[in-house]
RNA sequence: GGCGUCGUGGCCGAGUGGCUAGGCUGGGCUCUGCAAAAGCUCCUACAGCGGUUCGAAUCCGCUCGAUGCCUCCA
C-alpha cells in the first residue's frame, strides 16, 4: 500500500496563512509547479535555496507514493529591466555582445550543472517562456475577449481594477488595491497604463529589441507573469495541486497569476501556494541586482571572501535542511562549519551501520522512532525536526556497535532501510566521505594502522603516535575503539 | 507610508498554553599508553512592558529592534 494513505500530509497554504492537511485533486497524483530561474546569470545560493525546498518537497511526495509531474520553467525572455522596456536577456546579451539565445544557453547550462553538482532531481517537464509564446497569445487574446485587458500603442495590459471590482486581487499577498494606487504614485514612470498598477501582458518591442515575437498587436514579447499561467496551465490543468516559488515572488508575481488565470479558466488556479524563505547574507536578503550573493560553485572551491574554507554540495544541502523552509536562514562561515560536522558525523555512523551485530531482542523502539521521522516531514516538511531524529539514529547506531542496545534482525533490517530513505532519498545527501576513500587508500592506511599495532603492542608509543599525526595531517583520522582502529578521511 | 514576517540559551536553529528539540562550541566524568573517537553528564533561553489564564516563552495589546514585498528578483 502507499504510503500516502497512512501518512496525513500538512502543508502550509500561504493563501490561508495556515497548515491544512494535503489532499491533491487527483488522488494519488500531485502536479506541482515552481517559478524557475531567469538564466541571464549564474544562479547563486539564494536562488538555491528555494529550489532545494521544492526539491526536497518532491522527494518526499516521490517517498510516499504519490505520481508526481514536477514543472519548474526556464525564463528565458520576458522580464524587463527597469530602466527601458528592454528584457534582461537582450540586455545581457549586448553587454557580453553575443546573442540572446546563447546567453539563455549558457547559464541554462551552469544553472544544470549547479544543481546536478547539489544531487537534485531533476523535474519532470522543464518548459522554457519563449517555448510558449503561442500558448501565450492565446491567454491574451481570451482576457481582451473578456474585457479585463487592454491593448494601446502595440501593447496588452491587464486591467487589474476591472478586475478587482468582481475578484479579490490582493487575495494572495494581503493587499488592497486602493493601497497599492497610493503607494506607486512615486514609480509611475510607464504612462501609457490606465492605471500604475496594472501589468503588462504583451509588450511592444522597439526597434533595438532583439528577442521578438509577432503577434496581434505588434512584434514583442510576452509579459513576465504571464509565462507561469501559460506553463502550468498547460501541463498541469486549470487547477492543480502546489504552486512554489520564492517568498518574494508573492507579490506581484504570483498575484498576477492567480488573476490572469481566474480570467482564463474562471477557477482559483492553485490549492496549495508555498512559498520558500530569504537566505541572508550579511544580514541582507541574497539578490543578484545588490551583488549580495555567493555562487555554489564559490561555496565549493573556497574562492570567496565570505568562508573560512571550502565546503561539499551535501555539507551545504544539510546546512539548508537544518532550518525550515519557511524561515530566513542566515548563511555566515561558522553555520556552515557546523553544519559540515554534523553532516560528517551522521555519514560516519552510516558507515558503520554494518559493524552492528543482530542481537536476539530489541532494546530500542525502532518503529516508534520511524514514526517521529514521518511525523516531521509530514508536518509541512519539517527537516529540522527529521535531522534531529536522524541524530538520535546516530546515537543509537554507536549503542549498538558498543552491545549497550541490541536490535533484532528484523528491527536492525527496518532502522538501516529507514536511515537510506531519509538520508538518502529523501533529503537527497550524498555519501562524499566513502567516494573520497578508495580501495587503495583504503588498503595503504590498514596496513598503516596494523605497523602502528605492533608499534602500541610494543609501547613504542614514539613510532604509533606519529603514524597516527602524520596521517592526520594528511586529513585521515584514526579512531581507537574497543574492538580495534577504524579511520576517516576528511 | 501600505501589506507581511520575525525577535529562542556562546553560535545556528526546532517546537509548544503546564511535560527533552537537535547540531556546533565550552566544562566534567567513563573508556584509553596519551590523544582523538564514542558514551554519560553539566551550563544557559524564549526582545521589553502590560493583559487573559490556576499556569505563557507559547494567546491578546503596546513598545523597541530586524527583515521581506510594494520596482526585476528564488
Amino acid at each position: 500500500m502507499e504510503l500516502y494513505k497512512t501518512n496525513q500530509l500538512k502543508i502550509y497554504n500561504s493563501l490561508s496563512k495556515s497548515k491544512e492537511i494535503f489532499k491533491p485533486v487527483l488522488e494519488g497524483n500531485v502536479g506541482m509547479y515552481v517559478c524557475g530561474p531567469t538564466v541571464y546569470s549564474n544562479v547563486h545560493l539564494g536562488n538555491v535555496r528555494t529550489f532545494m525546498s521544492f526539491d526536497l518537497i518532491f522527494r518526499y511526495l516521490k517517498h510516499l507514493g504519490y505520481k508526481v509531474r514536477y514543472v519548474r520553467n526556464i525564463t528565458d525572455a520576458g522580464h524587463l529591466t527597469d530602466d527601458d522596456s528592454e528584457d534582461k536577456i537582450s540586455t545581457k546579451a549586448r553587454l557580453e555582445k553575443i546573442e540572446p539565445m546563447e546567453v539563455v544557453q549558457k547559464y541554462t547550462v551552469d544553472f544544470h550543472t549547479i544543481l546536478q553538482k547539489l544531487n537534485f532531481l531533476p523535474p519532470s517537464i522543464e518548459p522554457t517562456a519563449t517555448g510558449h509564446i503561442i500558448e501565450q497569445i492565446e491567454i491574451i487574446n481570451d482576457i481582451l475577449a473578456k474585457g479585463l485587458a487592454y491593448e494601446i500603442n502595440g501593447s496588452v495590459y491587464f486591467d487589474v481594477l476591472k478586475y478587482n471590482k468582481t475578484e479579490n486581487y490582493g487575495i494572495l499577498s494581503g493587499r488592497n488595491v486602493e493601497d497599492t494606487i497610493e503607494n506607486t504614485r512615486a514609480l509611475d514612470g510607464q504612462s501609457e497604463k490606465k492605471n500604475p498598477q496594472d501589468f503588462a501582458l504583451w509588450k511592444k518591442a522597439d526597434e533595438s529589441h532583439i528577442m521578438r515575437w509577432p503577434s496581434p498587436w505588434s512584434d514583442g514579447f510576452p509579459g513576465w507573469h504571464l509565462e507561469c499561467s501559460a506553463m502550468s496551465t498547460k501541463y498541469l490543468g486549470k487547477t492543480f495541486d502546489i504552486h512554489g516559488g520564492g517568498m518574494d515572488l508573492k507579490f506581484p508575481h504570483h498575484e498576477c497569476e492567480i488573476a490572469q488565470s481566474k480570467v482564463n479558466n474562471h477557477v482559483n488556479p492553485v490549492n496549495y501556494w508555498m512559498h520558500a524563505n530569504m537566505l541572508i547574507l550579511n544580514g541582507q536578503k541574497m539578490s543578484k541586482s545588490t551583488g549580495n550573493y555567493i555562487l555554489p560553485n564559490e561555496i565549493f572551491s573556497g574562492e570567496n571572501n565570505i568562508l573560512n574554507k571550502p565546503f561539499s554540495p551535501s555539507a551545504t544541502r544539510f546546512f539548508m535542511f537544518q532550518a525550515n523552509y519557511r524561515s530566513i536562514l542566515d548563511f555566515t562561515s561558522a553555520g556552515l562549519e557546523a553544519s559540515e560536522k554534523g553532516y560528517l558525523k551522521l555519514i560516519e555512523a552510516i558507515n558503520k551501520l554494518d559493524k552492528i551485530e543482530i542481537g536476539s531482542t530489541s532494546t530500542i523502539d525502532i518503529k516508534a522512532w520511524k514514526q517521529k521521522c514521518y511525523d516531521a516531514m509530514n508536518d509541512d516538511f519539517n527537516s529540522p525536526v527529521l535531522i534531529a531524529q536522524l541524530f538520535e539514529a546516530v546515537k543509537f547506531v554507536n549503542l549498538l556497535i558498543d552491545k549497550k542496545e541490541t536490535l533484532s534482525a528484523e528491527d536492525l533490517e527496518e532502522f538501516k532501510s529507514t536511515i537510506h530513505v531519509f538520508v538518502f532519498d529523501v533529503l537527497g545527501l550524498q555519501n562524499e566521505e566513502q567516494q573520497d576513500s578508495s580501495d587503495k587508500i583504503s588498503g595503504v592506511v590498514e596496513m598503516l594502522i596494523n605497523m602502528r599495532k605492533d608499534a602500541r603492542d610494543n609501547k613504542d608509543w614514539a613510532l604509533s603516535d606519529k603514524i597516527r599525526d602524520e596521517l592526520a595531517a594528511l586529513g585521515i583520522q584514526l579512531k581507537d575503539g574497543k574492538d580495534g582502529t577504524t579511520f576517516s578521511v576528511n
